[in-house]
DNA sequence: GGGCCATGTCATCAGTTGGTGACTTCTAGG
DNA sequence: CCTAGAAGTCACCAACTGATGACATGGCCC
């Protein structure tokens, strides 16, 4: 016990609320905006749970505050254009899914159901997913195509949600991501 | 006053339930199973909330119920096969969304996040959807091509939950459609 | 008609949730 | 050292949820 330690928690007003939009952000990935409780938000930050309301106004602001620091589509558009399916395609079908890329995906898909949650993330996926992947598409269609896009890595993410790994083997998994890749390039080079 | 009016509701245990289950179903499709709340369902029904649980054991128990009875994927198989993208890309993309044929993917989508309904999807989906699915494509990738098919599907419906008809106007949802139709026919056809 | 069971109604419970305000404790500045 | 205010703690509230058991009532069979 070299360092005389405070018996409550340090009082850094900074480092507690972001231990809280970490735990929040993971929480909310894992569980969904409705079955996280803010108890167990602030245990797994070590936080008291008033403090919560007192940083963030309440649960629903704490959830738009977590979609805003998230990290977003920027990551794919970045790489090599003509790779951007096989990197997709590899994150949706075959990374494990705990990677933080899967974050902000399971985040909307988890708690789009909730009502509280669904206008924070209409608002965020607007500006935080499909206003760079159209510019990044660019040509007429570039809003469809992004829808497109959206579709596939949606629908892939929720199905991994719904049966985890289950039901296909690696084989079946490789072959999955494989034609998701083609799927997905060709909503990106082509007009459709 | 001409029919002597009973004050009560109609004593028919059959009609009861099957109105239980009804308004069940249109609530969990259109709340999802958390938002759903016991005496909404009976409030809709008519029927006094202690009733759920009399006939059918509880809330879940009601929920999966709900799912052995709603609609399954047969329709859709059941037609032309060379149509069947542009069927369901007409469904996913142009059709309104209040349609009875989307209750089953809105019950899915909008309470997959929840780990109570979670297992009674997993199960009546696999045996609802992907079972009869992959049946119907048939050949040794059927499991991965009917996953894939899945991924379009729950992620246009996907889509339309979290964006209802925003973003997209008519004429780009036709695009979408036919962009649609092709890639979910390009599934069924051939091998991935 | 009388008994009896199925059906429906009601009051209420126990648990959980998000939120609030009063209180304590620590630290910075004078 | 002492005060003021920030940071953290605690007890508690009001609302809501699913569920249950006691009770009322209707209709059928003997």
């Amino acid at each position: 016990m070299s360092p005389p330690m405070t018996p409550g928690r340090a009082r850094n007003a900074a480092a507690t609320r972001t231990a809280i939009l970490e735990a929040a952000r993971k929480r909310f990935a894992h569980e969904g905006y409705d079955q996280t409780g803010v108890r167990e938000i602030a245990s797994d930050a070590g936080v008291d749970a008033a403090l919560i309301s007192r940083y963030f106004g309440g649960k629903e602001e704490l959830f738009s505050e977590v979609l805003s620091c998230a990290p977003n589509i920027a990551e794919f558009l970045d790489g090599d254009r003509d790779s951007f399916g096989e990197r997709v395609a590899q994150m949706l079908a075959v990374e494990p899914m705990r990677e933080e890329k899967f974050e902000l995906f399971l985040i909307m898909l988890r708690s789009a159901s909730s009502p509280k949650a669904a206008e924070a993330i209409r608002r965020h996926s607007h500006d935080a997913f499909y206003q760079p992947l159209e510019t990044w598409l660019g040509g007429d269609d570039a809003a469809v195509r992004a829808r497109l896009l959206s579709c596939v890595m949606m629908g892939a993410t929720m199905n991994r949600v719904i049966y985890e790994d289950y039901l296909l083997d690696g084989q079946q998994r490789q072959e999955l991501c494989e034609a998701l890749a083609r799927t997905l390039d060709n909503y990106v080079s082509g007009p459709v």
